[in-house]
DNA sequence: GTTCCTGCAAAAGCTTTGCAGAAGA
DNA sequence: TCTTCTGCAAAGCTTTTGCAGGAAC
């Protein structure tokens, strides 16, 4: 969300007792872009043009150790590969299930009134919603006008 | 949830305009099971000493028609396989970390209070907690003790 | 007879694992 | 030097696809 610079995520890692290498910074950065909630394979195709000898397989190391240490939530949004949210405040997600983009927004999950899971420890809490995001529901206007 | 029978089952499929063979029927009562919301693999070894000759695509075929169909929902809970849903009225799913069960809760979910989700229509909501059941809560208690 | 369904096998895609070489402490 | 990390290759799983035989209409 916020832009950081090397030296904050080279921290961020360090903090967790992660060795800041080079590959990890990077893979950290792409999950701090704006909104971003990006699979392994978007990831490798940001970063292979800067790193040619990156492989799909240290940024599947680097996300784990990531989720173990608690800077990055798995996101269960996708039918088929994982995305990975490194923003850990309490937000919602929308997928539009036309252009596949997911979008955050705020939510208070302490409002939200549920009933029948007393006796129940509730450690995560998880908000999704899909439909059209406004880019689709103008474009389908369009087209139907 | 309620507990139906072949006919039910039959009818549900008829309406819906999917010619209702054994193994559908079967599959779909699967779905049914009070609580229920099985993998593939689940289902799969539910049904395969009842009907040896069935195999993990019919039951993919018969799961893609259920959900085209609108009689069942994808539910993406699990980070590596899905899950699928025959209850179709609203209601959330809480996720045991330790035993993996699956729980449903009731939820309103018109009184979830969102900002940021102006212009987007939204088709489907999702809501869903983990963390530890009662069950296992109990358990834990008595090794500590 | 025609259409649709089943089940086998193979293929595709995502993720994990093993290992040798390289980099860092 | 010793530990840890990277990157390649191979393997493991889940899911999809193609096709031939069979069932239903």
């Amino acid at each position: 969300m916020t832009e950081l610079s090397i030296e904050d995520l080279k921290n961020e890692l360090q903090n967790k007792g992660i060795r800041p290498s080079y590959q990890r910074i990077k893979v950290l950065e792409c999950l701090h872009q704006e909104g971003a909630h990006p699979t392994v394979d978007e990831i490798y195709h940001i970063l292979s043009p800067q790193i040619p000898s990156l492989s799909k397989a240290t940024i599947y190391n680097s996300l784990h150790s990531f989720v173990d240490a608690g800077l990055v939530h798995i996101l269960n949004i996708d039918d088929n590969e994982m995305r990975y949210d490194a923003i850990l405040k309490e937000h919602g997600h929308f997928k539009c299930q036309r252009c596949n983009s997911i979008f955050n927004f705020q939510i208070d999950m302490d409002k939200i009134s549920i009933d029948g899971l007393r006796g129940f420890k509730i450690a995560e809490k998880n908000v999704t919603f899909s439909g059209l995001c406004p880019d689709c529901l103008s474009q389908i206007e369009k087209k139907e006008s």
